[in-house]
DNA sequence: TTAATTTGGTTAAACGTTTAACTATCGTTT
DNA sequence: AAACGATAGTTAAACGTTTAACCAAATTAA
């Protein structure tokens, strides 16, 4: 047995090119090319020996003087306001699935929830040449300039769970609108009355959109619409036990909270918790994305499941249509998926 | 106002390139490229000028024309087992931030803790001409072939957390040897005299060496060593939770468990509470990875933080230190940090 | 004054593919 | 027999940079 050398040389790239095997088999790169491109001009015999041979040498084609040559990279950027979340790290593992099978690779990028980082991401992503862009939305944005230089560069833009009407693209999401609808209905058949809703920022499309489901959604059930209990909140865990010590405060407390999020969601359950406050009894609390740990806090938190499978799915999807279609107008549309209440512990009073 | 089109087109690539620069200044395409590398032999008043006629003629370099010629893609490659974990997240989020400001880029693939996954990441990536790659490795992988490959394609290989001795490539983890010393010190000094450790594969590197501390820090304590109290794991929570039932069925139970992994805690700690075990005075529990969940529930679990910030910010300097170093040997170093343990109500026993 | 050096560029090739346009050979049709 | 159509390639340009090698003009040194 050899002890292996512990030390290796880089820069050493004696990579075998199609010249090599042009050389090898007395042909011209021009007919490696075409049969390792499976060209019906190429006759079998040939296209074998190419194989052949560039398995032999190793041959590993040079993916940037093809995008180079082609205007192609084959990768495509996917923009996230944070990994460490299920919802997106799921999403984008089904992106990655479905794009992986037609020979895109993907880039992923977070923004961290800053804009800054969100533009400084489009450009390493449009200067990396990538075919196309998915992309969600840090919470800080609010101009949209850098999402118009994508459109600007000519390369598809989906969105998903966390777009913006104005942009006129993609968009592959949640119903909001009718979630706030489901949790609201649920809220008020155990038996909850003054319901409240620490909501999202506003000028975020998915969070109004919540806030305005909530607010019909009273209506509809004939419940006073009272401002006190109707809340904006980063909705960070910090955030949430702020906001709820708020509600708190008031004179006539909710018994029951819908949390557009679940980390504020936890950060209230941990203070009603501490106040030893009864969930769901003295109040009952709903969350928002169905993060794992909903299920192992205790009482468990009632949530929303998003579907980040299906939205991943449906993202890859919708760029691949685009494959192939230079220079042909984009057909804009939106996916709303219907998004599930999955109840828990949190609001079920038996 | 005019409504923006909500129609946009592709491949209409009007890309400015360095000949249109250099046609406006009647100037050769050489002395634009030097011009915008800051080269010494462009006068200054020439290199003003290309920078304006850059700006205005909204000039974006071709990454992919740059990176075939000079052979530099500026793009890094990162795998790791999952991006949805604390600590995973920030190792990225920390190596993005160090290399990005020597102007690289990172790509993110995740191998879901599937040998056959990685393979195909190490490809995508070396097919994307990456100038490095920094890795951790999934827990399924035994043969380190394809890591061989990174090797043999020139670039810089540098692994964290989950290494392997034998792959003799640059490393960056904590003690994990010394972290086991580290819990069994604490565990007993709380009066703990049959600590059971539901540990990791031994085939991997970090849990064995977490092993051999464990059974020597039970030495050194003079604690008898029992068999029956080392278990292997896969250290999924569901896991977690069936090697705790294991040792419950014992004749002789222990008074404490570490978990080489949090998820696996986090399953003994359901289980230990759904049999009214109490958690520490019965049973102490100690977990490792300080994810975020383990602040979260009750009793708050005791684990080991890993220093991802420090993990990440060393693993960029060390490819950095790469960089330029063309056909010159690798120095080995193996970066091991010390870890620290965040000491929680689940061994607590005051 | 002449030679050497510096300054500020230019020219042309190269990176590894892809692809449009062309060609040579052979078998088939009228 | 001439024309045609397949078949199976070849040639050469192109993608947008970078860079080694070269050069002319201006400046400095001897």
């Amino acid at each position: 047995m050899f002890k292996r050398l512990s030390i290796y040389k880089f820069g050493k790239k004696n990579k075998t090119t199609i010249k090599d095997i042009a050389n090898v088999l007395n042909i011209s790169t021009a007919a490696v090319s075409k049969a390792l491109h499976n060209d019906s001009r190429i006759s079998e015999k040939t296209k074998k020996a190419v194989r052949q041979v560039a398995e032999n040498l190793n041959y590993q084609p040079n993916h940037l003087a093809s995008a180079l040559r082609s205007g192609k990279s084959k990768l495509i950027g996917v923009i996230v306001p944070k990994t460490n979340s299920n919802f997106f790290s799921s999403v984008i593992h089904n992106i990655e699935e479905g794009l992986n099978k037609e020979g895109y690779n993907i880039i992923i990028t977070q923004s961290n929830e800053s804009y800054k980082k969100e533009c400084a991401n489009i450009d390493a992503l449009l200067f990396t040449q990538v075919d196309g862009i998915i992309a969600s939305m840090a919470n800080e944005t609010v101009n949209l300039d850098h999402y118009e230089k994508i459109k600007a560069a000519g390369i598809p833009l989906i969105t998903f769970d966390r777009g913006e009407n104005d942009l006129n693209v993609d968009y592959i999401g949640i119903d909001d609108y009718n979630s706030s609808h489901i949790i609201v209905d649920h809220l008020v058949e155990q038996g909850c009355k003054r319901i409240a809703h620490i909501g999202g920022f506003k000028r975020t499309r998915i969070y109004n959109n919540r806030i305005r489901g909530y607010t019909d959604a009273l209506k509809k059930h004939k419940l006073p619409l009272d401002n006190e209990l109707l809340i904006e909140s980063s909705l960070t865990k910090e955030d949430g036990r702020a906001k709820m010590q708020d509600l708190l405060n008031l004179e006539n407390r909710p018994d029951a909270v819908y949390v557009a999020g679940d980390y504020a969601a936890l950060g209230v359950l941990e203070l009603l918790k501490e106040q030893n406050i009864s969930i769901p009894n003295d109040i009952a609390l709903v969350g928002f994305g169905n993060e794992p740990f909903t299920d192992i806090v205790s009482p468990k938190i009632t949530s929303v499941n998003q579907h980040s499978y299906e939205i991943g799915r449906i993202a890859a999807r919708t760029f691949l249509e685009y494959e192939g279609q230079q220079e042909i107008k984009q057909t804009l549309k939106k996916n709303i998926l219907e998004a599930e209440l999955i109840v828990r512990e949190s609001s079920k009073r038996k």
